[in-house]
DNA sequence: GTCTTATATATGTATAGTCTTATACAGTCA
DNA sequence: TGACTGTATAAGACTATACATATATAAGAC
């Protein structure tokens, strides 16, 4: 459960209301860690019952309360032991993969097409991150932020040896 | 639900036991899809009732019985939708990601002491893949046997991605 | 004037997957 | 002889996520 220890870190960064946190999160790590509106307000719940966050509540008018969450001492430890603890076994599941390996079934022209519409979505993952990238010019060089940055790397680098791999797996099409 | 279609995709090739598909599995597409063993019965059983598999009960002593599952008409049909239809868009989940976005909080040293423990298990998954491939030498060169090994392929280029990765960034730690 | 977007939270329901436990016998290794 | 591994199926409990819907108002677009 990730999504708990990514809000905890967002709220590290600064209070935010439900609302706000699934701003941020769009802003900053959709491109590795999408996350539902109803699944943000109940994770948030859940930090609150187990103390790691805590709730103020301000008053408006015209609008629902806007429920501000703060992480809690609490919080904060729980982030930085996730952060510390080794890494859980991974569970690959790539759907995309799965229909590659069985695609064949439908012949080549199928199986180009299913290339390509990968092809199309990967070229646009990466102008979208390359954007990204020049946008964070000018920011601070301390480490937070380096990772941060690092992070967009990843999914350029990703990025391209997926198209690299297109490439190479449509030429070689029997 | 792609476990569903990567069942019947695998009951396409040859009749299988729910026992046998979870080795099946582990042996050709766990690289890019895991399967718990309680979920693969479950899945089966929902084939069964869906219609697109059937079952043949084979008898054994001192075991419980085999039951045999075979794609129907109607199973083969679905594959071949599911293969047919548009990727759905992608919900990125990766946890990886979000410690190296929030690990900053820790210092260097635990930044850099989780990119490296990324970077061996990014060696050792070369090394799998790798030697998965070099097992392949000599299957035919149709279609099918293409994509398949396309799927290692595409493993093998990613883990490069992810180690020339790690190099750049834990170069650029400051 | 109506339609869409933005602000703000919350619940119900479905789907997918993991972890754990249960049952039962045969063969192998020490 | 006792422990472990392999063959074979199954269900319960739990976790995580997605999708849909509900409520209520303001501001701006057309």
């Amino acid at each position: 459960m990730s999504l708990k220890y990514a809000i905890l870190g967002v709220l590290k960064l600064k209070p935010h209301t439900g609302y706000d946190l699934k701003k941020t999160i769009e802003a900053s790590v959709a491109h590795f860690w999408s996350a539902d509106q109803s699944q943000i307000y109940r994770t948030l719940a859940l930090l609150v019952t187990d103390g790691l966050a805590e709730v103020e509540v301000i008053a408006q008018d015209g609008r629902p309360d806007r429920r501000v969450h703060r992480i809690t001492t609490t919080g904060l430890t729980a982030l930085r032991e996730w952060l510390a603890s080794p890494l859980p076994p991974e569970t690959p599941h790539d759907a995309f993969l799965v229909r590659v390996f069985f695609v064949g079934e439908l012949g080549i022209p199928a199986a180009a097409g299913l290339l390509q519409s990968r092809r199309d979505e990967a070229d646009s993952a990466l102008s979208r991150l390359t954007a990204l990238v020049g946008q964070e010019r000018g920011e601070p060089v301390d480490l937070a932020h380096a990772l941060r940055r690092a992070t967009l790397r990843n999914g350029i680098r990703h990025a391209e040896a997926e198209l690299a791999w297109l490439d190479e797996t449509v030429a070689a099409l029997p």
